[in-house]
DNA sequence: AGACATCTTGATCGTCTGACTAACTTCGGC
DNA sequence: GCCGAAGTTAGTCAGACGATCAAGATGTCT
């Protein structure tokens, strides 16, 4: 067997911990499911990890990590509309590239909810934050209202979070690409009539959105 | 102990089952706990049912006849708009009313997901089949493009689901709210410009949304 | 009232699988 | 050629799971 450094190794048990939480849940993500998709054995996930618990830790970074890769991403976008367009398409194309890491963010979000709060909540704020915060960037410079801005990473993230149900569910990429579109339709229409509004009359405000 | 017919008991273990789906998921959904909660014994519930797969079974009718309940009453209603925003409104207040129904939901489609195929998927295409009916039963007095009235459950679905993991993850009820009235202008934006440019030009039509 | 079916209980069975470990072997750089 | 890092084998031990049972309590029909 070729010899690997812990480092490198650490990295094969996270991508195996997603592929497995994926395929069998974070309740049947268990040590001899991750080892035998790592190709390697309980012992030697003990061996680079002291315990599951310090595995998951970093399996929680990891995912927290590739959102705000993705999301940041889409910050070099010129105006509002674009930059916010870009973030949903960033969110969608990721699922859509390795559903594995799709299924694993609805289990890690689902099973955060089921602990009382705490860091549970952690990837889906983040996620959250990081989307607001692009939106902050891009819209100051051209004076949109911060309302709108809160709204754009909810109604983002709601988008893709639905795209993504659907499309786990059903697996069907073909379809899955009409979906893409349809859902950057309806995220287009919304966003234009909004920044419109906004200039427009804006005094006129919604009620805030939790961030 | 009062004494309960067993048809009522079976209901009893099945809201119970529910409750403990939300808070511990599928997998930690055990015996002992949904007869805990049921304020019953391990044995009761094998006396009302004769293994825990066939109580599993009644929870997954319940929560698909639910549903349909919730997407059947949008019914009546007049215009394909009128009874779209029926249908996103019910489903969104459906997950308000009862986060565990909601939670329950995500479990048992997320668990559905992982094994192959077959009935899993059930619960959610039920779902969308049966909000594509009701649209195509209004949709056809007012003369409405199939294509477009392929796209509202999908796109109603989405947004409903989105609005719940938020929802469910932050269990803010105020900013719940204010999210309904969001998601619901989302929606109504998109709609009555996609009517209206399906009227206008109905020779375009976009690629197929998978039912 | 009495008897039989219906309901309810606490305790227990056998099994399985979980995370984790000790002791041993092999490789590769110096 | 040796020494530590990398990797393996073969477990341990505890806990929880679904399921079942014998026995007691209660209702209902005659």
């Amino acid at each position: 067997m070729a010899r690997i450094p812990v480092a490198q190794r650490r990295r094969d048990f996270i991508d195996a911990a997603v592929e497995v939480i994926a395929t069998h849940g974070i309740d049947g993500a268990t040590t001899r499911r991750i080892a035998e998709q790592a190709q390697a054995n309980v012992a030697m996930l003990h061996y680079c990890y002291d315990s599951k618990e310090d595995l998951f830790a970093d399996v929680f970074e990891f995912v927290a990590g590739r959102f705000r890769e993705v999301i940041e991403q889409s910050d070099p976008h010129t105006t509002v509309l674009e930059t916010a367009q870009a973030l949903l398409r960033g969110l969608m194309e990721c699922y859509f590239e390795s559903p594995s890491f799709g299924a694993t963010t609805i289990e890690l979000i689902s099973w955060a909810r089921r602990q009382h709060g705490d860091r549970g909540i952690a990837v889906y704020d983040q996620a959250l934050q990081a989307g607001l915060e692009v939106m902050r960037r891009v819209g100051a410079e051209e004076g949109v209202s911060p309302d709108v801005l809160e709204e754009i990473p909810y109604v983002a993230g709601a988008l893709s979070d639905g795209f993504a149900i659907n499309f786990l569910t059903y697996g069907d990429r073909e379809a899955a690409r009409a979906q893409m579109d349809l859902t950057a339709s309806v995220f287009e229409t919304w966003l234009t009539a909004r920044l419109e509004a906004a200039r427009t009359k804006p005094a006129r405000r919604k009620r805030a959105v939790k961030a």
